[in-house]
DNA sequence: GTAGGGTTAG
């Protein structure tokens, strides 16, 4: 019986050479024939092969196991249990299979030790499922759990543990330990929770593995309880805990819980801990104190990578995206070692911004660093020209890609989405179906949102009821929130509000939101203040909600409600940044604010926007005062006619030749009457304009727009 | 002597 390992033991990539420069490792080339297929190890009546083409193999020697894998004779005689170092109890389990089985033990340990996981797990099933192993000893199991924990499978997980269980391994605190690990780093976070509240003792480590784990999954509220739990029970005040919690206050967004910890660190001499710094930079900029995360910062002793990608990460999350490239500019000067994370952030900022030729010159750093086919980075280009509504670059860089991973995936089927090319978004989905990649819920909320944007009413409605059948992928409330919409879109109010009514769970802010839209679009103002009245009682976070309901409220006369909602505002400290507009123009970026006059060119820009405007209104233009939408303060929808998005569009238009596209980026929502006046604009100039705004892409031309209206 | 820490593309 013959079985093809592929390359089971030819330690040729080059990184693993370099990898291997260890003390006590030296590298040697053998030469071997092209194709050869050498027998490498007989056991239980299997004889395993490597038929890997290879020209050149390496010889990785290491003072652990000197035995030369490659070479076929004299055959490895049966070794005694090798020079690992033995884990006492649980070694017993040797007696129970064949002395061959110690070097198969030995294999899968040295695999694993090379990071090639797939076949250290592929060797062990096909082991396993022959009946071969009978048990295998503490330190493999050790290995194989790396190996789980390295190709992140559920199946696999279930396997190797199964397996620990029927054979009836001893766990000590460190096997349970690194069980727990295994079911988190693979997303089995509720098993990890069993096993974590079953296990008879538990130590700093269980406690840590577990807070973190659940902070890594977002569960933050469950790793702060447990953090207090533990706090009764064995205290950890390390730094690495401190680091940990305080992530999950930043999750939580619980700022008077970080500002505590942040005494506390200081208190116990950890605030030149870098990992703690990073952490409270993180929190505070996400807790919106950014003067803060500057002053960690500052307060920094050693500025690491990880540091500036937090504070720029910081700035760009708070739309302070000018801020943050300065911030960028800066790291370059101070020589900063950037990594694929620091590419990721610039192009998300220059996606912001629109800004080509930052971008341009990001680009090619990523390129010169050694980046240029990471995966990370080039999702972030992939996400950057979608932004930009270059589909076809996106889609470019996107086939280039050496490996994809779920996030590429949903950058791009989120960017045909949010670009009103609904069609192409969910024929993308299918081919991800097709290459077996699984879908996670942004996937569903990406597709989901593109048949919303293009009013794929039996696609969408196809998708969310697939997506229920499946208990692994149960509609969570944003796919709910997200069908509501398109429901609304289409008119059928009923249904939508059927949806909230039949939610498995309380209806959430956003879905209320969606609803309110919903009834905003089609002028339903009785369903749309019980729809107000709803969000405004769940508190609506979010300041584009809060906008929303001020809106309802002004425009039915509730100036009571309204003044509520001014003054829950400024109680959370909620400010109002003032809406802004950006274009770039020849390479270089303008920004413009509402009724700015500070640009050079005012007097001309004015000029033009009121003739453009006079032009207009003998196309039958009405100026749209009860708009109920910008994400603006109220004193700024007073003057709708020099919205910032108006003034950069009458700029592009006398900077550049007639009939150029223009592209417009903006940090708020366009509001009704910009929507309208650009329609009617293109039709005057014959120019398409696409604008972006927080929430998707608006694509004008000929006197419509790409999002149909509803936004 | 082992296991656990910060940023992270949507």
């Amino acid at each position: 019986m013959e079985i093809n390992v592929a390359s089971f033991c030819n330690l040729t990539s080059d990184h693993r050479i370099r990898k291997s420069n260890l003390p006590g490792f030296s590298c040697s080339s053998i030469g071997a024939k092209t194709g050869n297929r050498i027998k490498i190890k007989s056991f239980c009546g299997l004889d395993l092969f490597a038929t890997r083409n290879v020209r050149s193999c390496v010889v990785v020697r290491c003072s652990s196991y000197q035995e030369n894998c490659l070479r076929p004779k004299p055959r490895p005689k049966p070794k005694p249990i090798v020079e690992h170092v033995d884990r006492g109890s649980n070694l017993n389990d040797t007696n129970s299979a064949s002395p061959d089985s110690s070097a198969v033990f030995d294999h899968i340990e040295k695999l694993v030790f090379f990071k090639r996981y797939g076949e250290a797990l592929e060797l062990f099933e096909i082991l396993r499922s022959r009946g071969c192993l009978v048990a295998v000893r503490a330190s493999t199991y050790d290995s194989l759990v790396s190996a789980c924990i390295g190709v992140g499978s559920v199946r696999e997980v279930k396997t190797v543990f199964q397996h620990m269980i029927e054979t009836g391994f001893e766990f000590d605190q460190y096997m349970r330990n690194r069980v727990i690990v295994m079911h988190l780093k693979c997303g089995m976070t509720v098993d990890a929770r069993h096993l974590f509240d079953d296990m008879p003792d538990r130590n700093v480590v269980s406690w840590s593995i577990m807070i973190s784990g659940l902070v890594e999954v977002g569960s933050y509220e469950e790793a702060f309880n447990l953090f207090l739990l533990m706090w009764g029970e064995v205290s950890d005040a390390s730094p690495r805990m401190f680091a940990t919690i305080i992530r999950a206050t930043a999750g939580l967004g619980f700022i008077l819980a970080g500002r505590q910890f942040h005494s506390c660190v200081i208190k116990m001499g950890f605030y030149k801990n870098i990992f703690i710094s990073c952490a409270l930079i993180d929190m505070y900029s996400k807790c919106g104190c950014i003067e803060e995360a500057q002053w960690v910062f500052d307060e920094m002793p050693e500025k690491t990578v990880v540091g500036w990608n937090t504070i720029m990460a910081g700035y760009a999350l708070h739309g302070y995206s000018e801020k943050a490239l300065d911030m960028y500019y800066e790291m370059c000067s101070a020589n900063v070692q950037m990594d694929h994370f620091t590419y990721s952030i610039i192009f998300r900022i220059c996606a912001r911004l629109g800004s080509l030729e930052h971008a341009k010159q990001a680009h090619a750093g990523l390129v010169r660093n050694g980046f240029g086919l990471d995966i990370v980075a080039n999702t972030a280009l992939v996400d950057l020209y979608c932004k930009w509504g270059r589909m076809e670059d996106a889609r470019n860089v996107f086939e280039k890609m050496p490996r994809r991973n779920l996030l590429s995936w949903n950058a791009l089927i989120g960017g045909y989405g949010n670009h009103g090319m609904g069609i192409e978004a969910v024929r993308m989905y299918e081919k991800m179906l097709e290459e077996g990649m699984a879908p996670d819920h942004v996937t569903f909320l990406a597709v989901l949102g593109a048949c919303n944007y293009s009013g794929l009413l039996d696609k969408g409605r196809e998708i969310f009821e697939m997506m229920s059948r499946n208990p692994s992928t149960r509609p969570r409330a944003m796919h709910y929130a997200c069908m509501i919409e398109l429901f609304g879109r289409e008119g059928l109010l009923d249904e939508a509000y059927a949806l909230i009514k039949n939610a498995p769970f309380s209806p959430t802010k956003n879905m209320w939101a969606a609803l309110l839209t919903a009834c905003r679009i089609h002028k339903n103002l009785e369903l749309g203040k019980f729809a107000a009245e709803q969000l405004f009682g769940l508190g609506p976070e979010k300041l584009s909600n809060y906008i929303v309901l001020l809106n309802i409220y002004n425009s039915s006369g509730r100036v009571d409600e309204a003044a509520k909602v001014v003054e829950a505002l400024k109680r959370r400290g909620i400010r109002l940044l003032p809406a802004c507009s950006w274009i770039e123009i020849k390479k270089q970026p303008h920004k413009f604010l509402f009724g700015d006059k500070s640009h050079p060119q005012s007097l001309k820009i004015y000029e033009k926007l009121d003739s453009l405007m006079s032009e207009i209104v003998q196309l039958g233009y009405v100026p749209d005062w009860k708009s109920l939408l910008p994400d603006v303060a109220e004193h700024e929808q007073k003057m709708l006619t020099y919205h910032s998005e108006k003034l950069a569009i009458a700029f592009g238009i006398i900077s550049t030749p007639d009939f150029t596209p223009l592209q417009v980026v903006q940090g708020h929502r366009i509001c009704s009457d910009c929507h309208t006046v650009i329609e009617f604009l293109t039709l005057i100039t014959k120019r398409e304009i696409v604008v972006r705004d927080a929430s998707r892409f608006h694509h004008f031309r000929c006197g419509s727009c790409s999002c149909g209206d509803y936004w």
